[in-house]
Parts: structure tokens; sequence; C-alpha cells
DNA sequence: AATTAAATTTAGACAAATCTAAAAATAAAT
DNA sequence: ATTTATTTTTAGATTTGTCTAAATTTAATT
């Protein structure tokens, strides 16, 4: 079956509620929509009669399992797509999102299966979010050094190997700790140094005697 | 100001319709569009307040001088994308159009100059259809050897140096003439040879001999 | 338990893009 | 120069997604 644009928003957007919340009510899916509750009211019938949705009036509702699959197809172009503009044609991370809302109603499946191989099937999107595979399923939290970080891909802290005081004083001091969410801005090779910036924080440089011994990971919310 | 993808598909249709026909008709329009005469007069309409089409009933109707920009626009993003496919994620020169019908509704601007550069700013696209540039600029043709000519890019022959009877006699036994459309399917680096497609003929072999005199330009319609 | 507040749904209207069927203008043919 | 045929436009209806305003249901409070 087929969707436009508008429905696959809806889907996608009851999808990223569902995270938080078992079930979604109208009221905060009309926020995230900016739209007016009485509209998500007639998309909600729409989706229920094309049995993506689970919903009874005035109950609340949440996606049935096909609908379940289309929103993490969704969910898969727009991350892939995000990927693709930040890391081939290097957009900063935080300008990507608002392309890929609209690249991902582009429809082919071709598309995205050549695109996944172009850009050699990534795990996680410059946001650090997982990217789902042509099945649905999502890739779990994989560390890596700081070192192996792709440049400006988001990150979040999950272990300090040197526990010195010396270095945790000096982690400090960036305002780096575990679950501090980074990234790269720029890798010195002269020195192996390099430029990152923490949070909204001005960027700063460390060396890689310290990267050398701090691991990320990259989805966001788990510790 | 904004445009919807329809309004924009009726545009980029009137754009091309021009090239053979100063004046356009509601009814070739329509063909074109697969919709209905009806359908294109409402569109007229809306489209002549806009500024982007010189329109009065019953007489025809061709686009202002904005509205062959933004034409040429959509028409650059088009071609874009059509290389990006092709030469990006290897599909096959008749494939990449329908998709290309999608992507060239996405409207960043960074989105078209960040693509542009990623591809090495090409000049004419799998079919060979040029390129205009981000002033609307279209490029001129341009002559290649043969030996040249990247694979599955569309070429058109323009000249032929070794004018022999048994050079003539050969090309002509392969369907090569000047004007000719043709294509590389795979170049083999062992002797230099090429397989080439004329037209929908079966594939065929020619040498490196007979590939070095033969000169191609991407343009198709101008011998 | 009755009242007030909040959330949700219905009813009816609107804009965009389409359609059919009928009317009007232009072009072609006798 | 009429008539006939073709092209184009108008008029009115339909679909999708939206809206406002009023009605209904559920939740919260006294």
């Amino acid at each position: 079956m087929n969707f436009t644009s508008t429905e696959e928003n809806y889907i996608k957007q009851i999808y990223h509620l569902q995270q938080e919340k078992e079930r979604v009510n109208t009221n905060s899916l009309a926020a995230e929509m900016k739209t007016r509750p009485a509209s998500v009211t007639d998309m909600l019938k729409k989706l229920k009669n094309k049995k993506l949705l689970q919903y009874e009036r005035y109950r609340g509702f949440k996606l049935t399992e096909p609908g379940k699959k289309i929103a993490l197809g969704i969910v898969r172009k727009h991350r892939l797509w995000e990927f693709f503009l930040a890391n081939k044609l290097g957009f900063e991370w935080d300008k990507v999102h608002v392309i890929a809302e609209e690249l991902e109603h582009v429809s082919s499946d071709e598309l995205i299966s050549r695109l996944d191989l172009f850009l050699g099937n990534p795990s996680f999107d410059p946001h650090g979010d997982p990217i789902p595979d042509r099945n649905g399923k999502i890739p779990q939290v994989k560390q890596l050094n700081l070192l192996s970080l792709p440049l400006s891909q988001q990150a979040t802290v999950s272990s300090v190997t040197n526990q010195t005081g010396e270095m945790l004083d000096m982690l400090k001091h960036y305002g780096i700790g575990l679950g501090t969410v980074l990234r790269i801005i720029k890798r010195f090779d002269f020195d192996g140094s390099l430029e990152i910036r923490v949070a909204k924080q001005p960027p700063c440089i460390i060396t890689e005697q310290v990267a050398k011994n701090v691991f990320v990971h990259y989805a966001k919310n788990t510790t």
C-alpha cells in the first residue's frame, strides 16, 4: 500500500511518541504535528481504517504491528538521508534534520537500498540515533574509542579507562563525564589532537593521550 | 516565493514544450501531464496570477522570464539528481528519471549547491541532457573522444576522423553514423575494446582503433 | 456526588487540485 | 459564409488535509 507524505509524518510522529509513552493521546500528537486536535482526530480515523492504528475514541491510540513496520521504514529513510547529508555533502549535523524531513518521503525502495550500500550500511545517524535495517531491526549501542569517532558524529561518553585523579580532574575541567554528549569538530593529524565540542559550550582541544582513554557510544538515551 | 510540487511540474513541462514550440496549447500540456484540459486551465490561471505565465484565454501561453528561471532551477535539480543516481548509486541510466521526478521537489538550495559540488559540477546528465548552472545558464555541447566517454553516459556521434572506406563501411555495419545515439556498456581494459549499445539494437564490440576515431557529444538534439 | 476543568470528537466550512459535462471560442471544411 | 469539428473554458462536484466553534466524554476537584 502507498501513503501520502502527511500520513507518513503522522505515523512517524506517533512512533516517536510511543517510545516515551505506551499509549499516545490526541493533544500531544497535535502539538508535535503543529496542527489542531480536530485535524488529528480526522487522521486517526483514516489510519485506523488502514489498519495501521489501534484506536478507540477518547481512549488514546498506538500503532499496530504493520503500522510500526511502516514507521520504522520512514525512520530508516530519514536517518540514512541525514547520514548522507552530513558525511557525503558536508552539512553540519544540526542542519540535516529539516532536509531529511523532505527526502524521507521519496518512495523508491531501490533508492534506499542502494543509498544504504553507498554509505557503507551505517548503524547510527549524525545525531547518534540508530538506523533501522531493511527489516526494521534497530542496532544495539556500540562502544568505540573517541579516536575512532567519525567527524561531526555525535556520541555519548560511556566509559573512561585511565581513572587517575589527574585524568578525571582534567575531564571535569572540560565538562566531560559519563553521559556527556559530544562530537569531534576537527582532527589534527600533526599531533593526533582533537577539537571537540561538548553540548553548546565553546569548542576545546584535547590531546591524543586523553582521547585514547575515552570511550563513547552513538545512541543518545541509554548510559 | 514557494511553489507546490504540482505547480513545479506544470512549470517544468511548459518549459519543455516551449523548447519545441514557441507558444504552448492547453491540450498538449494536458496530454503531457496526464490530466484533463479543464484542470490545465485552472492551473494556468494560477500561474498567471503568480506572474510566471503569459496567458490569455483561448490564445495559448508561454513562460515569463521569472517563470523560465524557475523552470531552469527545477530542470537543474532533476538532472543533478539523475547524475547522482547513475554515477554514485549505480542505477541504470533508464531507471533514474522516475526517481528524480520526486527528488527534484526537495526544496533546499544549499542541498543542491552541495550536491553539485559533490558530483564535481557535471555539465550533462546520464541521458546526455545539459545541466543548467546555478544561474540558469545551459552549457553548450562539448565534443569528446568515444574512448573518454563515461560508462553508460548516452552520447551522440558528431564526427569521425578517419574517413577511409573501410572505416565507414565498418561503422555502417554496426549502425553507427553521424547523429547516432549510443552509450558504452563495458570497457575491457585488457585490449581497450568497448562493448557499446546503439539505440535498442543488441550490444556490439568495437576495438580501440575504431573508437579512437569516433567523436561524440553529450547533448541529444543538435548534430 | 456534583461541579468544574481538560481532553477529545463532531459538524460544517475552506483551499488545492482534480474531475465530468456543458458552454463558448476558434479553426477547418464544405 | 455557413456549417462542422476541434480546442478551450466555465460551472459545479469531489478528495485531502486543514480549520473554528460547539458538543461530548473523561478526569479532577471540591
